[in-house]
DNA sequence: AAAAATGGGTGAGTAATCCTCACTCGAGTT
DNA sequence: AACTCGAGTGAGGATTACTCACCCATTTTT
């Protein structure tokens, strides 16, 4: 008896996931059809609705996954790191890396499920929120540790912060350009940090 | 023989914007059907697309109407101000303010027309590029008279301003909180400003 | 071992909805 | 009087997301 083994996906069902996310390097989520998803998966297109309360049901919980280990990876990433200033630039850093790497996720995140409400009252938004509270934890640590200023929202620096990384891979995400990771993360921190750190 | 009068539009033509106007302060656009903003403007639906390419040109049309109000407001509104930071804090809180009492306004710009790659190509997306030029020209004088920093790219600060002020809205729209324009301004002005200004 | 349940998968069809096309009507214009 | 032109219509077509009854193999129950 294995400990909280969370049984394999169907075949079915992979096949499912892989095609759509396949077809979503090549076109826009409201282009693709589910006649599409099924033919490229090699199953009906009433499977697809066996696994997935509809068409953007499907789209959400390919985002979940790639948040889980997003999510994980973060973490992973930040460990060893001393400072709070240190783990916000590693943190930006990763976020750009992985919009730079995975455009496929960012074009989900950043343009695809944001237009139905229904998202944000989704399992889905809140592990995007559970991302978004790793830097917040830090921002707090930060301000307690005097390392951070005091005198400004702790939740505006977040949203300012992660509004600057998204605003600025998104155009680079739709006209398919570049996101150098490096020089965007060295720009921005050295943008943000002056206003972050405690003067004198 | 009176100058450059273009046309007024016909009223039928009106009715369908004002109705697909309406119908958006109560649900999103995906949900709207065309059926429906025929059936509120009093007209067939037939006649909608006598004057728009498609649903989404509609929408696209009426978000341009609104840019260019918002356009020429936004110069008015920064006439008379001296000093490059002090028109950055300005067009901050012109731009809290538009979204904080424009709410059809605030969710077609940030929610409904991003979805769909076209309106990258649009005509309409060229006045988005205007306005964001407005904070790029402003940034580059103020570089030039020594009141900003040199040593970072001026569109990456511009992406950091609109894309913090577009962040910190974007939730508050999502689910319906209060904008307030004023200490928004002030808390964000507060956390980028320090940034920006010359050391020294 | 027989029966029942379970779960992956299917084929055929339906309802909704965006959009098109051929057409009408009335007000100028020549 | 014939013609043009712009506003507007009605009926229908094509696409597409989604549903429902059903099949078949494997596992579980009796």
């Amino acid at each position: 008896m294995e400990a909280t083994k969370s049984k394999p996906h169907p075949p079915g069902r992979i096949k499912i996931v892989d095609a759509l996310t396949a077809l979503l390097e090549q076109k826009e989520f409201n282009a693709i059809t589910t006649a599409e998803i099924a033919k490229n998966a090699g199953v009906t297109e009433a499977l697809i609705y066996k696994y997935f309360k509809d068409k953007r049901d499907l789209l959400h919980q390919i985002l979940s996954a790639f948040l889980k280990d997003y999510h994980s990876k973060t973490l992973d990433d930040l460990r060893g790191i001393k400072g709070s200033i240190n783990k916000i630039r590693k943190l930006i850093w990763t976020h750009f890396n992985v919009y730079s790497t995975n455009r496929v996720f960012a074009r989900i995140l950043l343009i695809e499920v944001r237009s139905h409400q229904d998202f944000f009252n989704s399992e889905t938004y809140t592990l995007v929120k559970d991302y978004s509270n790793i830097l917040l934890h830090i921002i707090e640590d930060g301000i307690q540790s005097g390392e951070i200023r005091d005198d400004i929202p702790s939740k505006i620096m977040r949203q300012s912060i992660l509004g600057s990384i998204e605003h600025i891979c998104l155009t680079r995400i739709i006209f398919n350009r570049e996101i150098l990771s490096d020089s965007l993360t060295e720009d921005l921190c050295n943008f943000l940090f002056i206003g972050i750190e405690k003067q004198g």
